[in-house]
DNA sequence: ACAGTGACTACAT
DNA sequence: AATGTAGCCACTG
């Protein structure tokens, strides 16, 4: 566990239920705006350190599930749709208002 | 110490 | 509009 990839950890526990948000927005959120593509990282590796992150909720800047091949137990759209979040396609439905950004809250 | 990696993005073709 | 390319930088072996 590193500092970095702690502070991405403390952040994705914060998004709300039922909203999500961007490696992006996480990585300008911890002042590293070019740093999105260390954040994917981290959710890589989260599931080590932080089995229980709500991962699902991270995803790329358009609403797309491009980490939805790295969840095992539970596919990443199921559990965005038990929280309401609509996906089809891969892609999260009305993203752009379900978007929560790390800056507002933090 | 150095080169490779990646759940990203923005820009170019 | 739809692909392709190229920066990005903390971590790992």
């Amino acid at each position: 566990m590193t500092d970095f990839y702690s502070r991405v950890y403390e952040i994705v526990e914060q998004i709300p239920f039922g909203r999500v948000t961007t490696y992006g927005a996480i990585a300008n959120c911890l002042g590293a705006a070019k740093s999105s593509r260390l954040v994917g990282v981290a959710m890589n590796y989260s599931h080590l350190t932080h089995p229980h992150l709500p991962a699902q909720r991270v995803v790329n800047r358009i609403g797309l599930l491009t980490g939805k091949h790295h969840f095992i137990e539970h596919s990443m759209q199921e559990l965005l749709e038990n929280e309401g979040v609509i996906v089809v396609d891969d892609r999260v439905i009305d993203f752009a208002s379900l978007f929560w950004n790390p800056s507002d809250n933090i």
